[in-house]
DNA sequence: AATGAATGAGGTTTCATTCAT
DNA sequence: TATGAATGAAACCTCATTCAT
């Protein structure tokens, strides 16, 4: 019955384990998830939370930069020192990765991007630079039309990124995969 | 000594009364108005706000069926009884409407498209059936490549909404609505 | 074991039982009384109190009013009217008031007049006022010396406040109150 | 790897540390200086704090005891053995000593006698004590009227305490103190 | 002696919803 | 139909104090 010992970890450690508590919870509830759920998971006092957390958002937005860094580690962007680019085939299969990575991970993408949150504290979204930043390498190797790339590679984010809603969804995964990448080639396309 | 009886309306009067209300109060604060300020600005009691809406979701599900067929009515697609269609014309037109009116609309559109509400309360987007359908006429009318319809309508929908999005947050109207008529173009050019 | 009915009353009715129930706390309790306490000694819900005051410094400055109020009503200043004021009885009786009406409500003073709250909410203080302005008025009858109203009221309504405290935490009432009534005549003597 | 322990002091020397880092910041921003702030100011840590200072409060009474000492050694009572004592001039330059000191110490004053903590931790306060002390040796010197001296004391402490607080928050310095000498002179004069 | 991570009870406040009138 | 006083769970956040290290 007695309380379980109080147990001392490196900040980072215990930021840490909030933080993954945070992310179970918001991955199988969304974002009703309230600090209270929270520190509960974890197992710390409500106090311990607000210590390495000042407010409610600033969890938010860590796990934003998490989930960022987290895709751009798991599928980086070739270099050309590893050969000639395949660019068409590049925007395909980043834009695949991106849908089963947003899969993998339901309740945390909508409670993050598509909640009062992403409104309170918008982000020039990484997703968006990283398209925008493929469509310029490519036009410059020629593979691409010479389209304007900022304001395509919002749209065309914005295209992934329902993709993956609808699959995320329950929509036919390998119908929308299909038009998402019609979509991409003829956009791009020279 | 009670103070008059409040006039009693037809029901539907009443209803739109608040309706009409919380319009004008999302569009000037967006999602953070509360069932507080509607009655006031209403001029009816609280309790009469629960008698025509069971909960706040309700609301906004009403307001999001009025705005929707308020964009259907402003901008009906055209029948053929009129004449031969232009249909890339068609998109291009229907998209640039879309943009516009969500721009006149500002915050009722976070408030209900982008918010918690939306997540809680899908819906297979009108807008989306509407591109669908404009898809399925098109190829029929040998206008547009084959694409599939139904989930190239909802990306190319997101698109379209991302356009707005991105212009009512102040971005470059000109660049954004070029490039997405790019896109459409191109996505749907036979 | 049922939770008592909801109670329906006016709202000056309710907000009355609130501040009555405040009264009695504070005068058992002292500051340290807090929002949950009264709520539960006026028997109403949390949020009942926040409708009738925003905060709770919000029910100390009512509590201040009426208690300044009431004091002024139980002890009147006299006016010409009625015959010839006895100029330095009249200081006298209205001191020895205060002082028991002070003893009479305790622990109500000190969270009013001598807590925190009061350094975030001064006052001018009505019994300065008050002194201040029976200083004039028996300067302009010749009953007092020539000092200055105002500063001399101040500092005379500190003396007479001391002496309720005094008092009050078990001093000798009757020398306390002996010397209080030597430093009022000789400081106004002419 | 762990940073270098912390430089031991003698625990007198510590504890001084912490109480002057107190002191400066009470001055500067009055009762709502948290041990968080004083700790940092001091440059230790919050443990160490509660190492010297059980409690927040024994902090407060440890700087109230401080602030005594040192107004009894800047301003010391005169022994008869330098000569012949002016009783009135005595007690007059010694208020007037107590307001400017008091001035030279805003915050801290009103977050030791003013505040709370004033009412959790009463103290038969030192400033009464001297005035009383006073007021007998004057009145055996024949110097002043035959006043109750410990009520009299205690009451024109409180006048003297109203007047420095009233310079404090921005009265009129001559008239206030003017008032003051008025009230003592008169009280006092045999 | 010293640290600073951890605690958790306690605080104020909000607001969708209920219900006696 | 209409009212608006009343509800109360739940939210966020604070901070003096504790205690493993």
């Amino acid at each position: 019955m007695g309380k379980p010992a109080r147990r001392r970890l490196q900040p980072e450690a215990r930021k840490l384990e909030i933080v993954q508590a945070a992310e179970r919870l918001l991955q199988a509830h969304g974002s009703q998830v309230r600090v209270e759920d929270v520190v509960r998971e974890a197992g710390v006092a409500k106090g311990t939370f607000f210590l390495y957390f000042p407010t409610w958002d600033d969890l938010l937005e860590t796990l934003r930069d998490r989930l960022v860094t987290e895709f751009d580690t798991a599928y980086p962007l070739p270099t050309e020192v590893e050969g000639p680019i395949d660019w068409p085939g590049l925007v395909a299969s980043q834009a695949c990765a991106f849908v089963d990575f947003t899969l993998s991970r339901r309740g945390i993408g909508e409670a993050l991007f598509h909640s009062d949150f992403a409104e309170r504290r918008p982000l020039a979204h990484n997703g968006v630079l990283r398209i925008a930043a493929v469509i310029r390498a490519g036009q410059e190797a020629g593979a691409f039309a010479p389209v304007d790339p900022d304001p395509t590679a919002r749209l065309l984010f914005a295209a992934v990124d329902e993709a993956a809603h609808a699959v995320a969804s329950g929509g036919d995964r390998a119908a929308i995969l299909a038009a998402l990448q019609t979509l991409l080639r003829r956009t791009l396309a020279p």
